[in-house]
DNA sequence: AACTCTTTGTGACATCAGTCACTGAGGCGG
DNA sequence: CCGCCTCAGTGACTGATGTCACAAAGAGTT
């Protein structure tokens, strides 16, 4: 890696001590990727953990008709649970992870991760804090959808989207639908509602988020 | 703990290594629970880790209403992951723990469950494993409810119960509604299709399972 | 302007799942 | 045997969601 790209790691990782940083500069790829691009894809062998520097990252789950659904976010700093545990089992990706902007993601090759899982202490508390937080996550996706119905899902995707992203929610009606595995109609007539409610407003290729946060009654 | 129990947990735990099997025989309590117990409760704090000697743990998400699924079954040798989760960050559980048969747990006090990952390289490991198996078996019932129609889930909890629980399910209808976070008239209706295809037969009172795994065609 | 592509809106309809009301079957204690 | 309880079976209905067909609107291209 480079110079440049040595100051962006610090301060994305302050936690990683400094033997650790010096060795995942030295050992590790550091990759850019487009918007759009697949940076991880369901059936693929994953050799690398992935940690992700800049930009935003989805990451989704992938069933065999190839419907998908959103499972949460990668914002910097974080890691990603996925390929941690894949890696270290060097099994196929059960998921897939999408680029959402251009991003930066370093690629730690498993043996190095499963080494400093014994060699570095920040390391390993870096990890274990990596999976409750995800475990939290996919734990209140879970909810969601054993719980809600469709248009409490939809709220709970747009407030998670709004809090990476935004209020400017650049997606058409049919990305949202396929993220939440529903129909485009199905969530046009949702997202008109809540528009009537003030909650949004619609327009073109993207909504404009006014407040989320109340209870939209029946 | 005495004598007795010790064979017990090195039985069940033969990963450890000795000096951390003699501080958790030491240092931690064992508790016997009765089937039907609640282990860990919805909102309760959770000041131990548990692990699993012998018997059977539900482990179920429960949401305000008192609606509940479950995620997955602990057979002894396992750790509840999600108490590790909780007791870390001194938060209240998301999730419920129920006893199927009598059982025996070890609660560890967490600040020792935190200490012993910096001082046992077993017990980090042992605690890493865990998580990630714990994560797989979320992802699965994740992509069961995400994904499958209510037919498929309900094979997909017939299945997972035979497996930890063998041919003979005793289960009424109403209980596997409601882990299936369902209604027991539409369960009965689906258990009667399966039988109609040769899958089990229904008895008051429990279920005699022949063959899951076939495809059963519309 | 005419064309074309994508996105969004909308009504009609089908299906799955949940609910209600009721029946009947099995088991248990008096 | 009778009463009572739980469990299971069933038909009718409802509502949410998905599907289909088609219309309309926006935006870029020629």
């Amino acid at each position: 890696m480079e110079k440049t790209d040595k100051d962006v790691v610090l301060r994305q990782f302050p936690h990683l001590e400094q033997a650790l940083l010096d060795e995942l500069l030295q050992q590790s790829n550091l990759k850019k990727v487009e918007a759009g691009d697949e940076v991880m894809r369901t059936g693929q062998y994953i050799k690398y953990t992935i940690l992700l520097l800049s930009g935003l990252l989805k990451v989704y789950r992938e069933d065999d008709e190839g419907n998908e659904f959103l499972i949460y976010y990668l914002e910097p700093g974080n890691a990603c649970a996925m390929s941690m545990m894949c890696s270290a089992r060097n099994e196929q990706s059960q998921i897939k992870a999408k680029a959402v902007t251009d991003a930066e993601v370093i690629l730690v090759p498993s043996h190095l991760s499963e080494l400093w899982l014994g060699k570095y202490k920040t390391w390993h508390s870096f990890v274990i804090a990596s999976y409750r937080q995800r475990f939290e996550e996919l734990l209140q996706t879970l909810d969601s959808i054993a719980f809600k119905a469709l248009d409490e899902r939809l709220l709970f995707y747009l407030r998670r989207h709004v809090k990476v992203s935004g209020n400017e929610v650049r997606l058409s009606h049919q990305q949202i639908a396929d993220e939440l595995n529903s129909s485009r109609e199905v969530i046009s007539r949702l997202l008109k509602k809540l528009e009537q409610t003030g909650a949004l407003t619609l327009h073109r290729n993207y909504l404009e988020i006014h407040d989320l946060e109340r209870e939209f009654g029946s």
